[in-house]
DNA sequence: TTTAGTGGCGAACAGCGTTCGTGTCAAGTA
DNA sequence: TACTTGACACGAACGCTGTTCGCCACTAAA
């Protein structure tokens, strides 16, 4: 923007125009309309002509700064990532801080529903995936890990955050759907799964039947954390 | 089909009309139209039209066997899940066996193209993810594992073999966008990667920089079974 | 022979991503 | 100051989607 928009103009040149102040339409208005959208109403609800009304305009004007909705969802699921907060790197505690970042990184991602369903989908190379990478990366090879391992981990465990982070949201989306609350939803969930498994005959699934308790126990967070620690602690074993 | 069908009608009796032999349709013979396109066309190129038109018929003529497009891609996926084999347990063995069947499910599930898309959409609970659950929950059972272990084991194990078909999946369907073959589109999308590595700022970088070479060394294969180790090995860290 | 009921399916609805052509306005030039 | 130029906004339309309604043909029972 410029600097002389706070001036008023000479009275004695005619008053301009309204002064468009509805002209002005960038990339990352669009991006942070649809970023508002995805949360308000999940990645079912995003579409361009959802947010060229939420813009004032048509769809058409969108995609004069947006090549088309692929690219969008990229560009919102970057913006996204930009609010993932990273420690200063201490390479001799390479396992909590790739912990703290797995966790912050799914923290994020869920508290923005859909979200990763567009991550997925999307190929990470927007600045600040790179940024993310970058860090994660130099953590595992300032600690001593061989650039090969470190390589395939920070794809690994960014495959795995995502993955979790997507299922999530699918079940998120569910519970929009159904318009039940958090709680109930979960309620009414792990209810179906346990009372189907109850009724499983016993014979045919001997193990599943024995044990439905334990597999309706934990939550997701648990899950996730749960597996995060089987791949960091086998990424242990391998650090020479 | 009846066994009347080829003898000739008695001449005297008023031919009957064409017999119907095309008013079947099943739930089976969509679900198998359904998969065909599937592997044909990708999961851009499943629609409820398609699927019709592929079995002759309308649209509306789907729904009287099927609920909706959702239900319809989760018989699909169950009946993938189908063709996945599974040795008989040992629990012995029980690393080689959850190795085996890991890359067995995600050979399958890579093998059908788009249908791991649908896979991580959709909750199991088909007959074929009982039958797969079972095995695998038996399996570290009776290897010695923990119930709790081994339930959160069996649905960890699931999520990283879907996340990474999944993301598999959408490669193959930019592959499939663009028209290039496999090999073609490997490398070129591989050789986009590189550069745009190389051609970062060394000092914001510096990591990522140094070891472009380890970042594009490793193919799918490697990446998939990289991390299913790592997790196997935490798992048997855990074994009491 | 009549009746009841089942299931196939043509047509339509509301919505989607995307494109084309036109309209309009701001800045640059004479 | 008047005119040209070029970029951007965007209404309208195209071809597609999942799904529903209601009519129709047909089978099976009465």
């Amino acid at each position: 923007m410029g600097s002389s928009e706070n001036v008023p103009p000479p009275p004695w040149r005619k008053a301009r125009k309204p002064v468009q102040l509805k002209r002005q339409l960038s990339q990352d208005l669009i991006v942070e309309a649809g970023l508002r959208i995805l949360d308000a109403e999940g990645l079912d609800g995003l579409s361009m002509r959802r947010v060229a009304q939420e813009l004032d305009t048509g769809p058409a004007s969108l995609y004069a700064h947006v090549a088309n909705k692929e690219e969008l969802l990229e560009l919102i699921y970057d913006r996204v990532l930009g609010e993932i907060q990273l420690a200063d790197p201490d390479p001799a505690r390479w396992k909590e801080q790739l912990r703290e970042y797995a966790i912050e990184c799914h923290r994020v991602l869920g508290s923005h529903a859909d979200v990763a369903r567009a991550a997925l989908a999307s190929i990470p190379v927007g600045p600040n995936a790179l940024r993310i990478a970058e860090y994660v990366f130099g953590l595992l090879i300032d600690a001593g890990m061989a650039p090969r391992d470190a390589s395939l981990a920070v794809d690994r465990i960014a495959l795995y955050i995502t993955g979790d982070a997507f299922e999530g949201s699918l079940h998120f989306g569910r519970m929009r759907a159904t318009g039940l609350g958090l709680e109930e939803y979960f309620k009414s969930f792990v209810g179906h799964i346990e009372s189907h498994y109850r009724a499983l005959p016993a014979e045919r699934f001997p193990h599943i039947a024995e044990h439905v308790d334990d597999l309706i126990a934990d939550d997701g967070r648990v899950r996730f954390e749960y597996g995060l620690d089987l791949m960091i602690d086998g990424l242990a074993a391998r650090m020479p």
